[in-house]
DNA sequence: TAGTTATTATGAACAATTCACAATAAAAAG
DNA sequence: CTTTTTATTGTGAATTGTTCATAATAACTA
């Protein structure tokens, strides 16, 4: 039997590798901040399983540093987001998701029934989104999609539920 | 000085005509749900001011009916938008806007500055966003598009900002 | 190795929204 | 037109996700 998996991906990241590592070493030094554990470890918890809660990152963080606040992990979930190391975003009627993958305009599909989030490539070229028929003299700096649906998963379980309705009422 | 308008669209829409007022009760006839003063009411608010925060529409109802409740105001809110009789969207960092242009696949563009909302309509073709590259075998039932970015209005102050600030400083 | 200052922890507050239940009033029945 | 039924509204409180103010800690700098 499919089990329901909230806010999880299909296809998990692996662990950080050290290169990985490094390189956010870099970068939060080239952006003036500091490299602390906490920091290091919420990125690693966000690249493990991308579209996590603030919830699900403070609980996976806490296997590797237990006395980890959840409102340190707000200021740098924030912080990070700022500087673009982290993008955040949130779905309708569910806390707020955060992924370490940046800077390259890709959306989300979103499963209204298990709150399943996958990535999704821009639909038609390059980024479509962008140029929208009319635009009010505004000047845009992003188009984020995000499509509503039933997961393959989820759809099959309606189809069942379904069946066995009919089936015990004919 | 242009004024900043929170969540107020550039050409406000007229009050409701009694046209529309009867198609509203017969839709919420054909929905099972009765003709209240405080739905027509809240459905005035909105149509009146489009993209208008539940703060902003119980503000407006009061003046019709000064004993609403908030809470109340929630739930004609939820039921209308489950019935879609309105569209509630959720711009990062605000409140739920409300809208009764509804079932017309149409985007909304986010002034981050000012936090204004325009309408804007499907970018290339019929529906495009509809249809992604890699669907993960998703069936979807709607694509919505939300552009960001920086209006006329405040581009024009930030660049008089500017402008001021090399003055002060040459 | 000590000093400086960003970062984290502590504790509380907040806004937006939702809940449980009682009072009211729209629609249906008589 | 009146009564009955039940959706809808009002009352009051709770909840969730997030942010704030300030003290303690630990990363970087000299």
């Amino acid at each position: 039997m499919a089990t329901i998996q909230q806010t999880q991906t299909a296809r998990p990241r692996q662990e950080a590798t050290e290169a990985i590592r490094r390189a956010w070493t870099q970068e939060l030094r080239a952006h003036g901040r500091r490299v602390t554990r906490q920091r290091l470890a919420v990125l690693s918890a966000i690249h493990r399983a991308p579209h996590s809660t603030a919830d699900a990152i403070v609980a996976s963080v806490r296997e590797e540093l237990p006395t980890i606040t959840m409102q340190s992990v707000y200021v740098v979930l924030a912080d990070l987001t700022n500087i673009d190391m982290l993008r955040k975003f949130e779905p309708p009627g569910t806390p707020a998701l955060y992924e370490t993958r940046t800077g390259d305009n890709h959306h989300h599909a979103f499963c209204i029934r298990c709150l399943r989030v996958e990535d999704v490539d821009c639909a038609v070229g390059e980024a479509p989104c962008l140029i929208p028929s009319e635009h009010h003299g505004m000047t845009f700096i992003s188009a984020d999609v995000l499509y509503r649906g039933i997961c393959a998963d989820c759809q099959q379980e309606i189809d069942r539920e379904i069946v066995a309705q009919n089936t015990t009422l004919s």
